[in-house]
DNA sequence: CCTGCTGATTATGTCGACACATTTTGTGTA
DNA sequence: TACACAAAATGTGTCGACATAATCAGCAGG
């Protein structure tokens, strides 16, 4: 009958969250070994319990596990980051393509709104909030909502953006360049009020290979200050 | 010391595979009820093992499964296949292109053999065979290898793939276009050799999006039909 | 005949325990 | 001292059992 959408989470699912979160934001080491006993008193439940969680991460590729050996957790790579963004690049113009055809027109203007807010939150912190970052990533979401497809957004969060998200914790890796990303989300923006399809594609996929380019460029930089 | 690749394989890691294959293949319905202990006789496992692989599937979207009230296969909709060609035509047109950039010369000409191989294989079957079905696969397969971007293999494989094959077994929804698809992987062939990765992405993403308007073609025949 | 309550049955969520594999510790020998 | 081997300790894979929630059957009342 489904009729409490008071979705009671079973204790299973509450750990698989907080073991993600306790992931992504680097309270448990990249690398680190995962005792299963040590965690499951840790969080105060039975091997059983957390097994199931660990599964569930290891499905996300936040966890490896080789038998008999036990789980670590991932260890991040520069490559893996590019991967990661030459797949945003390609899901996310789709997506924005399929937004400028679907959005409705006050979904688009709520997303104006959200720019304003950014607008001003960057002019107050000089662009360097937490806040900001995750405002970044909360355009992004409209817009995949925005394309009515279930399977590009569950793509991404199926583990890609928890991914991203980590890196920043751990490399603080956000965008150097709040103006001009601010400049190009309103361009997109417009095309979406345009409904020009082809137009948003192509500006969300250069909007994301931009941001890409300057993760590469940094990371030369660093790469030959070493040397 | 990872000596052996012998991966030698966790019990619940058999039952996931077992239970995805079950599933993809229909032999566990769509839509039906899993029953834990029913379902644990029948492999003669524990539940606990079963769970947990019952916990990956559920990550994988294959199961659906809500507190208390038990798990269920999902129910596929014709509106999900259309979504996750959408998927395939983004991600498959950026791996060609990558892949463009990155096969091998040796990988190419073993794709070209391939597709030698996939011709003969439609003359003899006259294009209706099962392999030749898998045969595509293998050949987006071995683009999606040669992009060297692991992600976006891992994001197909990772539920997308099993799905597309799930609905070939339920709706039996394969091409009906096998030498057209032929020409078409040809063409995507020479362009990797001219190691031209815009007209790779181009073309693969042609590719797909065909495929997709066949079956929507197809879809709205059949509606036709009803009324 | 249908609706709503109550008890029985089944299923799910969670836990503790055992068997076996792996890692670590410790000891004797070259 | 370094190495090899054995034994203890730790950890993983798997199972069975209990408590609670959901489902079903049967019965009373409208």
């Amino acid at each position: 009958m489904q009729l409490s959408e008071i979705t009671s989470l079973t204790l299973s699912d509450r750990i698989f969250e907080q073991l993600q979160t306790a992931i992504v934001k680097g309270e448990i080491p990249t690398g680190s070994k995962i005792s299963e006993p040590e965690l499951a008193k840790a969080y105060g439940v039975s091997r059983g319990t957390l097994r199931e969680a660990l599964s569930r991460l290891e499905e996300r590729h936040l966890v490896v596990r080789s038998p008999n050996h036990g789980a670590r957790v991932i260890t991040l790579s520069y490559e893996e980051l590019i991967d990661i963004y030459q797949v945003r690049e390609a899901l996310g113009g789709m997506a924005c393509g399929l937004a400028a055809e679907r959005m409705s027109d006050a979904e688009i203007a709520d997303l104006k709104r959200l720019l304003d807010d950014h607008e001003r939150s960057i002019r107050e912190d000089e662009g360097l909030s937490y806040y900001q970052q995750e405002g970044e990533l909360d355009f992004h979401y409209r817009i995949l909502k925005g394309s009515r497809n279930r399977k590009i957004l569950g793509v991404l969060e199926g583990g890609l953006y928890q991914l991203m998200r980590m890196y920043r914790y751990q490399f603080s890796t956000s965008s150097p360049r709040p103006l001009q990303a601010l400049k190009e989300h309103r361009r997109i923006v417009e095309a979406l009020e345009e409904r020009d399809a082809e137009l948003a594609d192509l500006l969300m996929r250069r909007h994301i290979r931009s941001a890409r380019k300057s993760i590469e460029e940094r990371h030369r930089k660093s790469r030959e200050q070493e040397e």
